[in-house]
DNA sequence: CAATCATGGACATGCCATATCCGGATCGGG
DNA sequence: CCCGATCCGGATATGGCATGTCCATGATTG
C-alpha cells in the first residue's frame, strides 16, 4: 500500500477540524485554501472519510464538515484506512503454484511462510497507527506549534466556520 | 512504499538459493523457469539482491546466484530494501507551508506530528520484517510443504545448479 | 573459439494516482 | 417560494511509474 497524498490531506483535514468549536462546520472550500490544495480533488478524500463516518457532513449555504466523534475516539488507522482503503503492501500472486514439481491437483490449504511473515509486519504497522488518536495529535500540536502561528489559524479557521 | 511482485519474486528465488548446497550457483533462467516468471525481468530483481551483497554471482556456463551469506544472516528486510529501497510508506509534501497564517519567513525546526507518528509506524514495520531470517523461513516451509512437493522440488533444482 | 551467463541501458505498454469538470440533490437565507 | 452555496458522484483527461521486452557488452567455462 502506498499511501498518496490524499492521506496526507485527510490527516491534515482532520487535525484541522479536531479544533473546532462544537457544532460549527467547515467548507470543503475552506480546507482546500488552508492548505493549498485543489478543491475538487481534496473532496473526493473528504468523501471517503464521510462514508467512513469519522466526519458529518451538512449541504447547503454554510455546510461543510465536522468530526462525527470525539476526537479521542478516531485514530490515524481510521482515517487511513477511510482514504486508501485497506490493502496490505505485500500482495501474493500465487506464483508458488507455477512450481513444475507440484501435481496440478494439489491444493495449499493455507498462505505460505512469506505472506504470513509480510502481513505480520503490517499488522505491526496498523497497530502502531491505532494507538495514536487525534486527541494526542492535537496535544502534540499545541506543544509544538509556535503559540502565534496557532493563534491566527484558529482565527482565520472561526472567521470561515458556518 | 508499494511492494511490487518483484519482492515477492526476491523473496521465493531466496528461499530456493537457501536449501541449495554449499557452492553450488542456480542461473537467473532455473530461477525463472521454477517460479514462472519472465527471466529478464527477474533478472532486475536479482540484481538488486547482487548489488546489496546478499547473493553472490559467478559468469560463464554454470554460472549463477547463490547466498553470500549464511541463510540466518539474513532478513526479511534485507531482501526487501534491496529490492524495493528504503522510501517510507509515508511522503509528507510539506502543505503545512501552505498555511496562509505563517509568515513566509518561518522556518520548521523539525517535522511535524503527523509525519513522526507515521514514520514510528513503519519503523515498526521494519522490525518485523527484521526479527525473521532465511533461516527461520527455510524452518517453516519444511513443516507446511508436503515432504513430497520438497523432494521433488530439491531434486529439480540439483538438476540444474552448477 | 563457441556457448552460456550476468549486467545494464533503451524502449514499449498498461495501469493507476492525480487532477478537473459538471449535473444532481439538498439546504439556508431572502 | 426562489436563489445561491454546498456536498456528492460520475465521466474524463493526463502524467508517472510498474511491468515487461529486447539487445549490446563483457566475463567465464569448456
Ligand atoms: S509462497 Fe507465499 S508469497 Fe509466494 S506465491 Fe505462495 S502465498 Fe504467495
Ligand atoms: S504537518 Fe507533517 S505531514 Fe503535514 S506537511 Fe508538515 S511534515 Fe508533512
Amino acid at each position: 500500500m502506498n499511501l498518496k497524498n490524499q492521506v496526507e490531506w485527510a490527516l491534515h483535514c482532520c487535525a484541522v477540524l479536531s479544533n473546532l468549536p462544537e457544532g460549527r462546520y467547515l467548507s470543503a472550500r475552506s480546507l482546500s485554501e488552508f492548505h493549498g490544495v485543489p478543491k475538487e480533488y481534496l473532496g473526493k478524500a473528504l468523501q471517503g472519510l464521510s462514508k467512513a463516518g469519522i466526519v458529518h457532513t451538512t449541504l447547503g449555504p454554510s455546510g461543510g464538515y465536522r468530526l462525527a466523534l470525539p476526537a479521542g475516539e478516531i485514530t490515524f488507522l481510521n482515517v487511513v484506512e477511510a482514504v486508501e482503503g485497506r490493502k496490505s503492501t505485500f500482495q501474493c500472486s500465487e506464483i508458488r503454484a507455477n512450481n513444475p514439481c507440484r501435481p496440478g491437483d494439489f491444493c495449499d490449504d493455507k498462505p505460505c511462510a512469506i505472506a504470513r511473515v509480510m502481513w505480520k509486519a503490517d499488522e505491526a504497522w496498523r497497530q502502531t497507527l491505532a494507538a495514536v488518536s487525534l486527541a494526542d495529535l492535537q496535544q502534540t500540536l499545541q506543544q509544538d506549534l509556535p503559540a502565534e502561528i496557532l493563534r491566527r489559524s484558529t482565527e482565520w479557521l472561526l472567521d470561515r466556520a458556518g
